[in-house]
DNA sequence: CAATGGAAAACC
DNA sequence: GTTTTCCATTGC
């Protein structure tokens, strides 16, 4: 037989499939989906078993594939079709789409050193009337015989407990056998405890109004506000699912992935679920992504990348938090969560609800065309009710002296200190200050990669870069004109945990991205926080989403307009989110919730709109501004990247494209550009971008799939698209 | 006219 | 990705 295999490099060149035959003993072995290793020029590769059964119509000769490496596909059929539609909507490479939808254990390398974990039991082999003559005849054998004794009361027992060459002696003689047990590493700790729910009249509203549409392929939109128990719905659907025989899909956002959605889950559904996302190790993931392709499980809640699950018998999907940007893969290939799960959706004829508290614009807009089917849940659970919103305008706070905090809000804290209720605090930038300059001729430390402001950590005395991860030491003397008066400007989370400490007795605990870094550091801190270890949570806006504190009364913002202050079409809407969300932290039981947002900009609609909870008035302000300057959701945006380490080049071949791009699109398509990207160099590679607006566009593609071939083999210049970009 | 080296092509 | 092939340049 002749089959083509995907191989497993990334040459542009190799985007194709080769032809290989299969020797007789493997015949059986090779199906779609699998992994083979095969003979490529003078090296071994692997590659997946793309098509079978080709026939042979090549002058070349044609090898034997070397060997299979998987009994069951890692590709099923669905899977193939997804990583085609990402290949033909992301432009990228075939094999480059398969890898991105796979976890690392299961991609196609050549180096691969996954293995199952197994722990060793000792069972008894014979009868107990055997066994107790066998005590009779060696009373010397003292150790034996404790082994035997303790066997005798239970089924079996850990092997590595006992003496190796005893149990050894034992086995010889036929009298014990050693059973070997697969083992999961990544265990679900359950936080929180076992608690009954029973569903609302509202919620149980809208699970029926999904769960008597079941086999159908409609695109839901929950929205309901902070507090409005979301969760339980989406709990009692899968239920119904899982009750016809079928799986459920549940993606969470990284940041909200915190083992409260986990332990809500295995409350109801035990350990019929696997967990996905990028906090496992990769063993970790290996193991519970075989869970899924066993049909161990029938439930998957994971992050971005848990949308490719291949559960076999797909009953719906969920995405939470439907409007969080991490649903899109910033890297190559640039695919959105949402667009894969509506075509699993289709592929499986089953329901796809997006649940938000605050939507993006697209979805909401889409919901009132009737695109989406729009559900409601405008009110919290039980007693709580929605927070009352304080708007602190800091230009007049700072006019009698400056403080990072608002006197209302350090009397606030006070008061829940006192109350013995907790605080969460949210300032949406890390490090100790924002940047450094010299007083005297203004210059500003930068990243020699990147052109961006590098950021003062404290806690190792370092500038850092975000974004490339380059680190310096902190100027003493201003490298242009030798001044030593060197300023700090701005703060992030370490300046104000440091403030917090001077002016509070209190336990105080900072989250974000440096404090999180070590496995299982973010559950550790939710966990202590949840349990009253600490008063207040000091946090980037990873603590804004999902959780649900009981104790927190107060949620102060810091600074709200570091979202609104970055320039891009989303800054309202995200501000607007942002906001929301981190306000539906406070007064989710029966204490009642309070907010207090700083800001320099107390008349922005949207932080001003917060006050009210109603989505409904920011959106319908946010829409004609959207559709003024001709922004998503009125128009779609695709934006080309044209990379290059010349600045020359780069600029000459970006001006060569955007008029390309012109000639070959619909005239009712806008092209815009070519013009320096946000990050204009990063990691030393000169950024630039045109803006293609496009309300439908059968050119487009074509085009841009033109343009992609044509610089394929150029050294020079990179091309980069992202569809729906998430930013600017 | 061989030796060298770097880019381009092939790899099923 | 690695290896081979190709081709222009250089050295004698």
């Amino acid at each position: 037989m002749l089959i083509g295999v995907l191989i497993e490099l990334e040459a542009e060149v190799l985007d194709k499939i080769f032809t290989y035959s299969v020797p007789i003993h493997l015949n059986d072995k090779v199906k779609l989906g699998v992994r083979v290793h095969v003979p490529f020029g003078y090296q071994k590769l692997e590659g997946f078993v793309v098509k079978t059964n080709v026939s042979n119509n090549s002058d070349y000769e044609i090898k034997d594939i070397i060997d299979v490496i998987d009994d069951i596909p890692i590709i099923n059929k669905e899977l193939m079709s997804i990583g085609k539609y990402i290949s033909d909507t992301c432009l990228c490479k075939l094999i480059t789409a398969y890898q991105a939808m796979l976890p690392s254990a299961y991609k196609a390398k050549i180096k691969n050193e996954f293995k199952i974990k197994t722990i060793k039991y000792i069972k008894l082999n014979k009868d107990i009337v055997e066994i107790n003559q066998y005590i009779e005849d060696n009373k010397r054998a003292k150790k034996q015989i404790e082994i035997l004794n303790c066997l005798k009361n239970t089924e079996m027992i850990e092997k590595t407990i006992f003496d190796n060459t005893v149990v050894k002696k034992l086995v010889d003689k036929g009298l014990i056998t050693i059973i070997e047990k697969e083992v999961d590493r990544f265990k679900i700790n359950n936080i929180l405890e076992k608690k009954n729910i029973t569903l609302t009249d509202k919620q149980q509203n809208v699970a029926n109004e999904i769960i008597n549409h079941l086999d159908n392929n409609i695109t839901y939109l929950l929205h309901g506000v902070t507090g409005s128990g979301k969760t339980e719905v989406y709990i009692e659907i899968i239920k119904e699912v899982l009750k016809n025989g079928k799986d459920a899909l549940m993606l969470v956002p990284e940041i909200s992935l915190t083992p409260q959605m986990v332990s809500r889950f295995t409350n109801v559904f035990g350990d019929n679920i696997a967990v996905l996302h990028s906090g496992l190790s990769n063993v970790e993931k290996y193991d519970e992504y075989r869970k899924i392709i066993n049909r161990k499980v029938n439930i998957v809640i994971g992050a971005r990348s848990a949308v490719f699950a291949p559960l076999s018998k797909l009953g719906v999907i969920i995405i939470d938090e439907e409007h969080t940007s991490s649903y899109k893969q910033d890297n190559y290939p640039r695919y959105h969560a949402i667009d894969i799960a509506k075509f699993r959706s289709k592929y499986n004829t089953c329901p796809l609800i997006l649940g938000s508290a605050t939507p993006s614009l697209e979805s909401y807009a889409r919901a009132k065309k009737g695109v989406y089917k729009l559900l409601e849940l405008k009110t919290r659970v039980g007693m709580s009710v929605l927070p009352k919103i304080n708007i602190i305008d800091m230009k007049e706070e700072n006019k009698q002296k400056y403080s990072i905090f608002s006197k209302i809000l350090i009397e606030s804290i006070k008061d829940r200190l006192n109350k013995k209720e907790q605080v969460i605090l949210l300032l949406n930038r890390r490090g100790y200050s924002t940047f450094i300059t010299c007083k005297n001729c203004g210059y500003t430390h930068k990243c020699p990669n990147c052109d961006i402001s590098l950021t003062y950590h404290k806690t190792n005395d370092m500038m850092r870069c975000h974004y490339c991860g380059y680190s310096a030491n902190l100027l003493k003397v201003c490298p242009e004109c030798g001044s030593s008066e060197i300023k700090d400007l701005g703060y992030g989370t370490e300046k104000v945990e440091e403030e917090l400490n001077k002016l509070f007795y209190a336990r105080i605990v900072r989250m974000d991205v440096d404090t999180t870094s070590k496995k299982g550091s973010h559950e550790k801190i939710i966990k202590d926080f949840k349990e009253e270890k600490y008063d207040i949570l000091l946090g980037t806006q990873m603590i804004a989403k999902g959780l649900d504190f009981p104790k927190v009364s107060l949620v102060g913002v810091i600074n709200a307009d570091t979202s609104l202050n970055i320039p891009d079409y989303r800054s309202s809407e995200n501000t607007y989110q942002l906001l929301s969300q981190v306000a539906g932290r406070a007064g989710r039981s029966d204490l009642k919730g309070e907010v207090i947002i700083q800001t320099f900009n107390p008349d922005h609609y949207s932080i001003l709109l917060t006050k009210t909870h109603d989505y409904e008035l920011f959106y319908n302000k946010e829409m004609p501004i959207r559709k003024m300057l001709k922004y998503p959701p009125y128009y779609y945006i695709t934006i080309v990247r044209i990379l290059s380490k010349d600045y020359k080049e780069g600029s000459i071949e970006a001006t060569k494209v955007k008029n390309y791009i012109k000639n070959n699109i619909s005239d009712s398509s806008i092209v815009l550009g070519p013009t320096t990207a946000f990050m204009f160099k990063l990691n030393n590679i000169y950024r630039f971008q045109c803006i293609i607006k496009y309300k439908k566009d059968d050119k487009l593609l074509k085009t841009l799939k033109t343009l992609v071939n044509h610089y394929k083999l150029n050294k020079l210049i990179r091309i980069e698209i992202d569809n729906n970009p998430n930013k600017l």
